[in-house]
DNA sequence: TCTATAATTCGACATATTTCGAACTATAGA
DNA sequence: TCTATAGTTCGAAATATGTCGAATTATAGA
């Protein structure tokens, strides 16, 4: 079953997150497999810590912080304290999920 | 080339306009190849009605014509009127370029 | 031409979002 | 224990968004 109204609401939750350009920068950088000079796994993304992702990106640390709660909140990252840092990555399973809303499929909704 | 910045911010546009549950699921109701009833063609996507898509979201006429126009701005969906109506559909080369937002690569961004 | 249907525009208002600085917490290492 | 680094929380301010009703435009058909 699964509500239909609730998925969708979870969905555009997950899309506004996804809104805003500084968001949308660090969650691309995220859904990645390597970056120059690291060994390439296609089925795994690449970890960074809060800072490295805000780099480049001209905000306040608090402003930061607060996009990646957004992002986390959402379900889009995942983030867990290692020491000093704190670890982001991306659940491939979520990527293909999104990726899902956009094939053209039969329509047998309400 | 084409500037990566601006790019971030054209995607980020769309997904803010996917980010509203109303408009979310009207362009998901679009997102679709037929429906009960209907030869399914699954190359292209089905075609409604301004109405059509407002059906069963309880919202003001001003609300629903302000969300589409909305999606269109962000390229997301097209119009075209058609008599006394409008009709909206979607292009699926949009959709692959959203897909692929979605998929694990390499980073070679800055 | 008159009317009904389909959709848009406009202005207003309530609510949500983005951003910052200041103050705070957590951790590692000297 | 003290200090520096990494990140978070909080409150405030400016701006953006979602929604509506009333008025308007576009079209087809009587």
């Amino acid at each position: 079953m699964s509500n239909y109204r609730f998925q969708i609401e979870q969905h555009a939750d997950m899309f506004k997150a996804l809104g805003n350009p500084h968001r949308l920068a660090m969650f691309r950088r995220l859904v990645t497999c390597c970056t120059p000079g690291t060994v390439c796994d296609p089925n795994s993304t690449f970890r960074y810590t809060v800072s490295q992702l805000g780099h480049g990106l001209e905000i306040a640390p608090s402003t930061l912080s607060h996009h990646l709660k957004e992002l986390n909140r959402a379900g889009l990252i995942e983030m867990r304290r290692n020491g000093k840092i704190v670890e982001c990555w991306i659940e491939p399973a979520m990527l293909e999920t999104l990726r899902s809303l956009f094939e053209i499929t039969p329509n047998n909704q309400t």
